[in-house]
DNA sequence: ATGAAAGCGCTAACAA
DNA sequence: TTGTTAGCGCTTTCAT
């Protein structure tokens, strides 16, 4: 049996209205009597009442459910520590903002992957706005959510939807950073490998290299171009220093490199755009330091910015990514 | 500009009571002619209509949430997998079942801990029942949950509060099986190490493993209570074998044998009741099994059960616990 | 076969 | 200082 204001309006002999107002903590603001507010309290007390959060929501417009969409389960079969951060701070700054998360496991299909408008009605409606994670992303359904004007906010630079808010890690500046680090140790011929998807963040990444290695000697190829000859060919060409766009292809690079009897950073230098595997090989690269966590949190806080009409839909907001020197870019011989 | 039935009803030339049967599938069932669903349908479409699931809910149907209510934080800072396996099954049970999940941030406060009552309102309302997770719970706050008849499922027995439904692991069978274990070999003088918390699933084990060794000598002592000297008297009383109640105390026994010179299982048998990390040097221990993302699953589904009156609002599920053997039980030689 | 009306629990104008 | 009223968007009798 639920109590409702009313019963406590009853049970104190005051209306529903002045209840309402104790209950919001605005009875003095709105003139109740100190008396009455005692009186009233203390029937909430005795009643065992609780204010009914669905209600409060119909009558605000606001719900206080913050979505989480995902093209693939939020909790994987193995840990994937790519989502984890990112959702560490998605979640931190959820309950600092007295928020809570909505996973929308309901839009799995029987073949596991995730679609929006698949069951008809989009389940992000019990959201008052959604964040949007993940690589795999059905630019069809992401526009149409834009077009039917839900609010959300892309984790990661988003263009194929035109009015999308994001938050986007800086990754120009990254890796030009991590380039002129290179540079100013005398290397003038890099070689980058990138991912097999030619989804946005590595293609973000490829032209950030492209960008900050004009007229240097470059080589860019993807992880499967990547084999036992890679190596020869680098000597070949003259590289002397390897990017590595990920912590599996760093994996892959030095495993090659142990066996072809090569040493970083004494053959040759080496850096890494994210952070490598703890327990990899490759640990001790100089890499990337990806604000993950901080991207998280300022998601969830652009949300809410948009929410409040306090910043456009459209918004875009930009995490400057650190990096993380571990002496595995060693000067040239020249 | 949200699109109401209201709106629709103007649009298609009929009652409100029409469209909203239409919306929820049961058109035909209210006597609505074909033609007139079509009218409706059509302005629907073209009204670009979307069912408020705060509406739905306030009056009374089901919200299609399940709730994630954790005394912690989901995604900690460093991933701890013992939540991580439950809360897999968790997502692939309301997956399967077309639900999503609610976690419940906002119910955490300034220091980190989080609360059910202690916004005043109870935020688990928008979901339509929740799963409870996690070690450290406020046994009082989960009997007021029970005595306002919310509907909660906990992971992981759960005495404190009768009116509570949980699924639980089979501790007793499993803890008694590997006893057997240890009898077949020959074992008699068993010792145990438990964790230092007296929670609820520490002390079933233990109770377990007391009544699984009537007649044997045995010795069960804390984490704390380990130290250097532990595996002196363990052999000046004759003790064969060991059983490490998690993962951690495994790999501290494992450090003091190995600091003694003693090895597993030449010196003595050994067991742990959870799955040893994967690198640590315990990881070749015998261990149970605990079907995490079993227990998660069933959990999520006898919820949906009690919610649909299927199943009493206490009822008890019991998961079986297999064991793993990897050869640290050795033969006792006698 | 369709419509009118009540009400879920709450908040915010507006009256008194 | 307090009460009355009108909804938020939806579902569900009960009339028509």
């Amino acid at each position: 049996m639920r109590v409702r204001q009313r019963d406590i309006a009853q049970a104190a002999g005051v209306s529903q209205a002045s209840v309402s107002l104790v209950v919001s903590g605005r009875a003095s603001e709105g003139g109740i009597s100190p008396s009455t507010q005692d009186r009233i309290r203390t029937a909430m007390e005795e009643l065992g009442y609780r204010p009914d959060p669905v209600a409060r929501s119909l009558r605000g417009g606001r719900s206080g459910l913050v979505g989480v969409f995902t093209y693939e389960p939020v909790f994987p079969a193995r840990p994937d520590e790519y989502f984890h951060e990112f959702l560490v701070g998605i979640e931190m700054a959820a309950a600092d903002r007295g928020q809570d998360l909505v996973l929308f496991s309901s839009t799995q299909q029987a073949d596991g992957r995730r679609s929006i408008y698949a069951g008809g009605s989009s389940r992000l409606q019990h959201a008052d706005g959604s964040v949007i994670l993940g690589m795999h992303r059905d630019d069809d359904e992401l526009a149409r959510l834009a077009k039917d004007e839900y609010p959300f906010v892309s984790v990661g630079r988003y263009d194929p939807v035109p009015e999308a808010a994001w938050v986007e890690v800086d990754y120009d500046g990254a890796v030009r950073a991590i380039i002129e680090d290179f540079h100013r140790a005398g290397h003038r011929a890099i070689a980058y490998v990138a991912g097999d998807n030619a989804r946005l963040p590595s293609l973000a990444r490829r032209h950030a290299f492209a960008a900050s290695t004009r007229g240097d000697t470059t080589q860019i190829l993807t992880e499967t171009e990547f084999d036992e000859n890679t190596l020869g060919t680098w000597r070949d060409s003259g590289i002397t220093a390897v990017i590595a766009e990920n912590p599996d292809i760093a994996e892959k690079v030095e495993r090659a490199a142990a066996r072809a009897g090569l040493r970083v950073p004494d053959d040759f230098s080496a850096a890494c755009l994210d952070t490598p595997l703890r327990s990899g090989r490759s640990a001790s690269w100089s890499h990337l330091l990806i604000p993950k966590r901080e991207v998280g949190i300022r998601s969830v806080n652009l949300l809410a910015a948009i929410l409040d009409g306090k910043l456009p839909r459209g918004h875009h907001d930009s995490v400057q990514c650190a990096s993380h020197h571990l002496g595995t870019i060693a000067a040239e011989r020249v």
